[in-house]
DNA sequence: TTGAAAGCGCTAACAC
DNA sequence: GTGTTAGCGCTTTCAA
């Protein structure tokens, strides 16, 4: 391990006291210009950089953004997460942060590992992925005033539940990939995605009745519902291409897979999420902007961060639709 | 934020000093019984937990692991990582350690990440992914004695590339998968790789031929080699087959999925990570058991922190073979 | 077996 | 504009 290089053999190598230093780094208005320089010069000199846990126990900030990771499900959708996480990282190095990773089954063991972890590491703030009606998350976390940011709208709407939130219009993918069927010369679009009373779901599935209504045409019950995966794919698509559709809006990738081995030729689907999956076998997908979402992520934090009463601001992004052979 | 409780909140309300309680904690079998039990009750009472940032300023210990994380090419293999990387988060954090993340483009800023960090965040190891031929990390990271595991073997022999590894058997996986081709009856059994000089390509491909040979069967050049992915795999494909290949044993689910997509039925096509992908599409696949190699990672780690002058062990883990319909 | 003192590296407050 | 003092919460001596 190289040796350690403090605050105080910088001081010392510069001739100046350590207060000089630290100043130079944290307040250099407050530091002469000609110090400053020559300071900063036996810090890169030394290769100094400061301790953060020293840093920390003063200032009470860590610098470590804490996010939960998951298996995620039949690790087809489990992806999108790690793409973002890919870009949370990114981002929040950028801004001087850290990541930092834990695990958790449900709400109330995440609960359980917010408090260990606040009271052992004192991340600065969350990031909440995966937020649901009546999250008991956002409720714990607001009120013990922890900063966070969902990557998930807030689907409840409660005053109390306001928070700075990142999330990808789904109603606006589900459209455009019900646009993009229309204008192929589909009339019978049919849709399948989860059973009601999810937010995620619920959402995308509007965005498609809602361009069918834009177009002058009726859902005429051609949805169809089930638990995320292939199976439900294949059920529901066959279900639906026996009444007459001949064209599939899907809520993710997995359903749109099933879909397509049921699917003749003519027939078009388009997924959700635009997994390596849908890259693979030339699905159709909706495409979320996930670096850009984590980057708003840490842009909502760093800002909450930085002033006193954070205003609790949201980011609504939107989808693209990769057009590949499926539809 | 809860208000935080500290280690003198602790002593007054148990009624003893701070050191007792410390000593409780970190060496119990110096407490008498009566008094540690007392103090323990009132630790859990007051949800107190050890302030790290303390703990580490005066132990040097951050109980802090650091990992890349990256893209990963086409994001077929990529959650390959993914899959390890929550293993690691579970296990750590058994072990009582969390997880720290960062990015980094190749070996060079790799290295100018492990300097910022081991100054800053002070982590008390490393976890190395996606180790090569003269690989700058670990020579690095042995020189400076920063104490590290890789997940992938030292593909070089020089003695004092000597560290602790954890490594699938990548030749093992091809020989089982090779063994199924060859036990339904196939004779001319192709392999679809990359170019030589990769460490696990050249491993795969070895593991392939070797087995051929114990059924006295001769590779009769029936491989071929490229950059990993889905065209690769059909061009690879479509010569194995014309030179009378009845079955092919793939380095990686996209060479797979490639070699799929021009195999005529009869055709026996096997892959390797067992992907999300490789699910969707109910492909043969060589499964990796990343939640035990992730395991061993921190079971090698935490040996080599808790003894002073740490062995290089290593642990080679065997894979298994997920069959599906295409084989 | 328990307690008191010291100090890890840093920065906020204050004095110069 | 620069230096001194103090203390964040913890654990490692050492003394009682």
């Amino acid at each position: 391990m190289a040796d350690k290089v403090t605050i105080t053999d910088v001081a010392r190598a510069a001739g100046v006291s350590r207060q000089t230093v630290s100043n130079t780094l944290n307040s250099p208005e407050v530091v002469r210009d000609e110090t400053r320089r020559h300071v900063l010069e036996v810090i890169a000199r030394l290769g100094y950089r400061a301790n953060q846990a020293a840093r920390q126990m003063r200032t009470g900030r860590s610098r470590l953004i804490a996010i939960r990771i998951d298996p995620g499900g039949d690790g087809i959708n489990g992806s999108v997460l790690d793409r973002f996480l890919h870009g949370l990282t990114e981002s929040a190095a950028r801004a001087g942060y850290r990541i930092l990773l834990y695990t958790a089954h449900d709400d109330r063991s995440e609960i359980a590992t917010f408090e260990d972890l606040i009271a052992s590491y004192e991340p600065d703030a969350f990031v909440l992925t995966a937020t649901h009606h009546d999250d008991l998350r956002t409720s714990w976390l607001l009120e013990r005033r922890v900063p966070f940011v969902a990557f998930g709208r807030p689907w409840s709407d409660l005053p109390r539940t306001q928070h700075p939130w990142v999330d990808v219009d789904g109603a606006a993918g589900t459209a455009a990939a019900t646009r993009h069927l229309l204008a192929a010369g589909h009339r019978r679009v049919g849709f399948v995605g989860w059973p009601p009373g999810s937010g995620v779901g619920d959402d995308r599935r509007a965005g498609w009745e809602r361009t069918l209504a834009e177009h002058g045409l009726r859902p005429d019950d051609l949805h169809r519902a089930g638990e995320d995966g292939i199976a439900t794919g294949e059920s529901a698509a066959r279900d639906l291409l026996g009444a007459g559709a001949t064209a599939l809006v899907c809520a993710s990738d997995s359903l749109a897979l099933g879909a397509l081995n049921v699917a003749g030729p003519g027939v078009a689907v388009t997924g959700f999420d635009d997994t390596p999956v849908a890259g693979a076998i030339g699905l159709t997908s909706v495409h979320q902007p996930l670096g850009e979402a984590a980057a708003a992520c840490v842009a909502l934090l760093t800002r909450a961060l930085d002033s006193a009463e954070p205003p609790a601001t949201h980011m609504l992004l939107q989808p693209s639709l990769t057009i590949r052979r499926s539809a």
